[in-house]
DNA sequence: ATTTGACCAGATGTACATATCTGGTCAATC
DNA sequence: GATTGACCAGATATGTACATCTGGTCAAAT
């Protein structure tokens, strides 16, 4: 039993050893430069070890993939089920966002990058990103039915404005220097304040629904993930 | 002198129609896929006087982007000088949004399109693009100093947040299908209400000196474009 | 004096053969 | 029975010879 337990725990670190490996390799060289065999070497197994694990490259991304961004809404879930008292705009908006660059892998799979992702992108049909854009109006929607959001807005248009801001935050590097990014704590403060100033209702609305609202959202969108398949 | 008018505005047409031929085949078609002789004849005129009118194909596409340009800030420029009264924020952000969709070369140059601008972009190394973005915050921040917007904003970050924005909305249709994308008139009437809740002093500003900062820098922007080389 | 379009050199594209790489396997090893 | 790494077939990259295209010119036509 005690040695089983410990077995098990070996395994598990040497997948997590892979992940790392995996992780690193496909940021710095993207998943076509990225050889089975690199990841083993980087790893310090064999690569027939790797195929203990998983049952071919495309799985180990998959896997991968979930792992991280189980990971990420994890940690979101925890700050936001956190605080319950000094609920602002800001603060839902700078605790999610805040945690991204943490998980570059995450942001890269929103993006749609294809110098990370290569052949595997066309392929796997980037189940993972479309979730999330699809309920991007949903959740204002409810948030906006609940009082938590001002009602005189076209919420639909907001939406919209609202994947064109997170497109664009997530593709800056692409037209502006490195070094001219202004810090993530910076940028999702002041957009938590652009968005009170436009989005509250008068009377201040009810932020704690819309933080339930997004807790479930995300709930639900973590057991769809793993649930599925 | 009459025969000179006559014939001056013979050339000037056939300059006319050489550059909408160039436009039509350079959307659809791109800048690698066009050739001079593609242009010559949708022109109705032959290889030859193309070059009686351009050095090169590049000065041909160099010389129609600037009239692209002149044209749109013209265009903007006027709308702008007209309606001194009625003066607000939607309005401002409406009039020189709504007038984009009608230049999609200006949107081109903008997107930094290398389907539409091919082995032109890597060459000629985007002058015109620059110069937009590095003044967005110098604009801002001049208004702000004039209380035209609210002195608590950290304009740096906004100014990049603006950015991200801009990005996104020119680069929509890579993230959302085509029919998804509302009215550009809905979506800058509602960009509009969101910087006036967002920008706007509580006292309501000096809108005047805001329009007029716009106006100034626009026309230095032209003088910029027109003197030079 | 204009305008044309055949012409040219260099760039670009095509087709195919050859060399290299890589995901995945499995007999041999530990 | 867990792990390895030599091995293989198919995919990908590289080299190369040849064909086509295209920006630009300029003698000839208008």
């Amino acid at each position: 039993m005690v040695i089983e337990e410990e077995h098990h725990s070996q395994n598990r670190e040497r997948e997590l050893r892979i992940y790392d490996a995996t992780r690193d390799l496909l940021l710095h060289y993207g998943y076509d430069k990225t050889t089975v065999s690199d990841i083993a070497n980087k790893a310090g197994i064999s690569k027939g070890a790797i195929y203990l694990h998983f049952s071919s490259k495309d799985e180990l991304v998959s896997a991968l993939l979930k792992h991280e961004i189980s990971a990420y809404t994890d940690e979101v879930l925890t700050v936001l089920e956190q605080d319950e008292d000094n609920l602002t705009f800001v603060n839902l908006y700078q605790k999610t966002l805040v945690l991204l660059p943490n998980y570059p892998l995450v942001q890269a799979i929103i993006r749609g990058d294809s110098r990370v992702f290569g052949a595997y992108l066309s392929r796997s049909s980037q189940e993972f990103i479309e979730i999330k854009r699809t309920q991007r109006f949903p959740l204002l929607k409810m948030m906006q039915d609940v009082g938590a959001l001002r009602a005189d807005v076209n919420m639909r248009v907001v939406a919209f404005i609202l994947d064109c801001l997170g497109y664009g935050l997530l593709h800056a590097s692409e037209f502006v220097e490195e070094d001219q990014i202004p810090e993530i704590t910076a940028i999702s403060s002041e957009m938590g304040m652009m968005l009170e100033r436009y989005l509250m209702p008068d009377d201040g609305g009810n932020l704690n629904a819309a933080r339930d609202i997004l807790l479930n959202m995300i709930r639900s969108y973590r057991t769809q993930l793993f649930d599925e398949k």
